[in-house]
DNA sequence: TCAATTTAGTGGTATATGCCACTAAATATA
DNA sequence: TATATTTAGTGGCATATACCACTAAATTGA
C-alpha cells in the first residue's frame, strides 16, 4: 500500500481549500448555466437582494471582500442591467447597491436552480455534514477568526522558560 | 435578539466555501508576503516539489484545476525563473513542469513562512477541527464527490408513488 | 474654522481561473 | 494504411479578486 500523499492539500488548508472551492465551483456552475449566470453572479444578486441597501462597503466587508475587487465584479452586472448603485442622499461618498426590477426577476427565476445544486449537494455530502461545513467555514471567515490568527503564535516565540 | 441571517453563506455552501477561501487566502498572503510569493504561487510550487515530473495535464487533474487556468497560472512563475516546462521525449504533446533549481530553492526557503501560517492557523482553530475541515474539504475535491453531486436526486424527479 | 486624518469609491495593473477555438500529436477504427 | 477521434497544450477573451494611487467627501482636533 502507498499512503504517501498526493498532493499538499493533505496538509495545508489553504490549498485544500482553494482546492475544494474549485470543485464545488465547478459543480454549482454547471447546474446554474442555464440562467447564464456565474455561480459568483448569483451569489451576489442574492447578497444584495438580501441585504438591502447596503453601500458598497458594507456588501464588501459581509462578503470579506476587497472594496475594489467589489466593484469589479459588480461591473458586468451593471452592464447587464441587474445591479444599480444609487448615490446615498446624506453622505456624498456613499453608494447603495440594489437590484434592478430586471435583476430582481433574474434572481428569482435563477435561485430554482440553486436550489437544484443545493438539493445535489446536501444529497451527495449529507444535510448534518453540510450543515458542520458551513460552520466550521462561516466561522473561518469571521473577523474574530482572522484576529486569532493574527495573534497565535506561530512557533517563532522564545520559549517562556523562565 | 435578532439572529437574521446576514448573509447567503449561511445556506450556501458554495458561498461560504468562497468567502473563507479569500479570507483564509488573505492571512496566509500575508504570512507569505516576504518572500515574494502569492498564496497561490507557493502552493503551485510546492506541488510541483511534491509531484516530480508530472505533465501538465496530471497537475491539471490534481489540483482539480482546468488545464488552461493551470497554463496561465504558471506564466509568471516561469516568466520569474522559478518553473520549467520540459517537453516530454516520447510523447511529443506532453510537457513536463519541474521546478528550476532557483525555484527549488525559493519553495525550500518559503516554507519557513507557510509553516509558520500553518502554526497560527492550527492554533486559531485548533489541531483537530483542522484536520477534520482538511479532510472534508479534500473529500469534496475527489473525483468521486463530483460524480455523486452529479448523480445526487435534485428534487425535480417525478415522485415514484406507484 | 481650518488643517490633518479617515473613509468611500474609481481606475489601472497583475494574478487566478474558466471557456472556446485552434494546432499538433497519438490512438483507434474502417 | 488512411481517416476519424481523442488527447495535450496554447492563445484569446471574460470574470474574480487583490493592491496601489488617486479623488472627493466626511470627520477629528488644534
Amino acid at each position: 500500500m502507498d499512503d504517501t500523499p498526493k498532493g499538499i492539500w493533505d496538509f495545508c488548508t489553504n490549498s485544500a481549500l482553494k482546492r475544494a472551492s474549485r470543485q464545488l465551483g465547478q459543480l454549482y456552475e454547471d447546474v446554474l448555466a442555464p440562467s447564464g449566470l456565474r455561480g459568483t453572479q448569483y451569489s451576489l444578486l442574492s447578497q444584495i437582494a438580501h441585504s438591502k441597501n447596503a453601500s458598497l462597503r458594507t456588501l464588501a466587508d459581509l462578503l470579506v471582500m476587497d472594496l475594489s475587487a467589489l466593484g469589479h465584479t459588480l461591473k458586468p452586472l451593471i452592464r447587464d442591467g441587474y445591479v444599480e448603485l444609487v448615490p446615498d442622499a446624506s453622505d456624498r461618498r456613499v453608494k447603495r447597491v440594489q437590484l434592478t426590477p430586471f435583476g430582481v426577476k433574474k434572481q428569482q427565476e435563477t435561485t430554482d436552480l440553486w436550489r437544484k445544486a443545493q438539493a445535489r449537494f446536501e444529497n451527495a455530502l449529507g444535510k448534518q455534514e453540510a450543515e458542520a461545513l458551513r460552520r466550521a467555514l462561516n466561522g473561518i471567515s469571521e473577523a474574530a477568526f482572522a484576529e486569532a490568527f493574527t495573534r497565535a503564535p506561530d512557533g517563532s516565540e522564545p520559549g517562556a522558560t523562565g
